[in-house]
DNA sequence: CTGTGCTTAATTCTTACCTCA
DNA sequence: TCTGAGGTAAGAATTAAGCAC
């Protein structure tokens, strides 16, 4: 690997965003335009150049989606989920819950929301053996898959699409909301792990190019100290700096016909290709 | 069986932004 | 037009359940 795969001229920590606009959430109506930080959060949790969200086990895309409608339709009927295992664990997403909060209360904007929200509570209720310690939801297979595919398509969600993901996945809306909240966090923390990477990379990098120059500068030096003064700098030896394009000692003035003039730079000043670090 | 580390659902607090009086 | 209060959504930090080893 060279250089310039490693580290290209166009080198911004933010390593670059998507262009595009599919990925925006849908504004809320509390959203008519929030505003740069939020864009820049967005823009992070869109941004993932090496991370993928793939489909497990094997399965085509196709195949999900039929696997996630049939789920969906029974989850409407009222249907158990496929198999033993998931029946239990379906069973566990419907009946854990934890405390409800103030807070909570105040998020449930629509009168909807707050009945399915009450719904949920009632499953929660009939199941509560008493204790207060909340039980922690395991989401089932189908479930995880839906959410990433739905997660894929727009990292926030607007509160339609919560509810009517929450009503596919037979989840309340706030548990939806809090995966994606989650989602979001892992994403940033894996694309901060791939950058801190990348920057050891490149540092590492610069640092043995630096040596590299560094050793090259004391052996010019040495080499001109060891030659007489009138062996110095032939004109047919003379180099020329590649970064400031000027031809050192005597070729100086030289003008248009002089043999070591070179086409304009078409690059941007590259740190990691750049040849001298002595002018 | 127990301890440990990891993953992740859930909670709490903070921040940024908006609306409205 | 400016300002402060109140509300909302998202992020950061943290807690804790569940699981594998």
């Amino acid at each position: 690997m060279g250089l310039d795969d490693v580290c290209s001229p166009g080198l911004v920590l933010g390593l670059g965003f998507p262009s595009t606009a599919e990925n925006k959430p849908l504004k809320t109506d509390n959203q008519k335009s929030r505003k740069p930080s939020l864009l820049k959060s967005e823009q992070l949790a869109n941004f993932e150049p090496s991370l993928t969200l793939s489909l497990s086990g094997g399965d085509t895309f196709d195949m999900l989606v039929k696997k996630l409608d049939a789920t969906a339709n029974k989850a409407s009927n009222n249907e158990p989920p496929p198999s033993a295992a998931d029946l239990h664990r379906q069973d566990s997403a419907a009946s854990s819950f934890s405390n409800n909060s103030v807070k909570r209360e105040r998020e449930l904007g629509s009168s909807e929301e707050v009945e399915i929200e009450r719904l949920s509570s009632r499953v929660s209720d009939e199941d509560d053996d008493g204790s207060n310690g909340r039980k922690k939801l395991r989401l089932t297979k189908v479930q995880s898959a839906l959410l990433e595919e739905s997660f894929k398509q727009h990292s926030t969600l607007n509160p339609k699409q919560k509810q009517d993901l929450a009503r596919e996945l037979n989840l309340r809306p706030r548990q939806v909301e809090v995966w994606f909240q989650n989602r979001r966090a892992r994403t940033k923390l894996k694309q901060t792990e791939v950058d801190c990477e990348f920057l050891k990379k490149c540092c590492e990098t610069l640092t043995d190019e630096n040596r590299r120059l560094q050793k090259e500068l004391q052996e010019l030096k040495a080499l001109k100290l060891a030659q007489p003064l009138y062996m110095q700098l032939p004109a047919a030896t003379l180099t020329m700096c590649p970064s400031c394009e000027r031809v050192g000692g005597v070729g100086e003035n030289s003008s248009s016909k002089s043999p070591f003039s070179m086409a304009p730079k078409p690059h941007f000043f590259n740190p990691f290709t750049n040849p001298s670090a002595a002018c």
